[in-house]
DNA sequence: AAAATAATGCAACTTTGTTGCAAATCTACC
DNA sequence: GGTAGATTTGCAACAAAGTTGCATTATTTT
């Protein structure tokens, strides 16, 4: 991981005069670095050697930058939670694309505001996302 | 559940010739007769009593269901699969509506088709599910 | 009605995520 | 820079949802 996402990651945090800590600014870097959402298991893969950092923790970790803001989650057919960095600190209303041989997940951030649907009587919308199923360009 | 949507559901497994148990039927009769995504596990408990069914027959019963296409499967916040009769036989291009309180989910039908989203290069759309989250009427 | 095929029930297991609590770390303050 | 106080971390144990293997039972075919 570049020195550059861990510096970034390492001043939102502060910018927010919120506690910094190895984790959160690691986990925030590597979601940075990388531009899709990713799980919990990819991630825990690389605390594996030097940088160790218990599974719960990370759990926990991924909790706090998303009630934050940092970042935000999408759940795929696969019942997984996948992270991924908020570039913009906008509410949500995102489009996932979710591959359907791979089960990767990328965000598809162009397609995002262009949808208000119209609810039945009584429904209050807080959240729209897109999710579109199929085959990603690795699995066609 | 009335006897209607038993009769309904068993001619609808014997139209395609295919085997007919009494999982299947009731399963497919309590969803055709529930107009909303349900749960694996609210589905357990009405096999609590006289008509026992095993969680794990009920998982595959469901399954089965669903391959065929007499029901689809959404996935929630919970990351709970949750099952819905399929009334009209069309690919599936769902809108759905979570409740972000009772995590209630109910099928948007009406916004079906409405979106046709473009994609980057490469990737190939096999299926598209609008999800709104927002409060129930119940909630609100 | 019997044989062949498929579905069911049960026990054990896996994966993903949570909770409680003591020990370690971070920040603010002197 | 060192210390007090509050947070975060790591560990162990737990929980929920879903899966697998296999012997038994039910459905369909002949």
């Amino acid at each position: 991981m570049s020195r550059g996402f861990t510096k970034q990651a390492e001043e939102i945090i502060l910018g927010r005069a919120e506690r910094v800590t190895r984790g959160r600014v690691q986990v925030l870097a590597m979601l940075l670095e990388e531009q899709r959402a990713v799980s919990h298991h990819e991630l825990e893969q690389r605390f594996k050697g030097k940088h160790r950092l218990d599974r719960v923790t990370l759990y926990r970790v991924l909790e706090w930058l998303n009630e934050r803001g940092y970042i935000h989650r999408v759940v795929g057919d696969d019942r997984v939670w996948r992270f991924r960095a908020n570039f913009d600190l906008k509410p949500h209303q995102h489009a996932h694309f979710e591959c359907t041989r791979c089960t990767r997940v990328i965000c598809l951030d162009d397609l995002k505001a262009e949808y208000d649907p119209p609810l039945p009587a009584g429904y209050r919308s807080q959240e729209v996302e897109l999710r579109v199923r199929g085959l990603c360009p690795g699995c066609v």
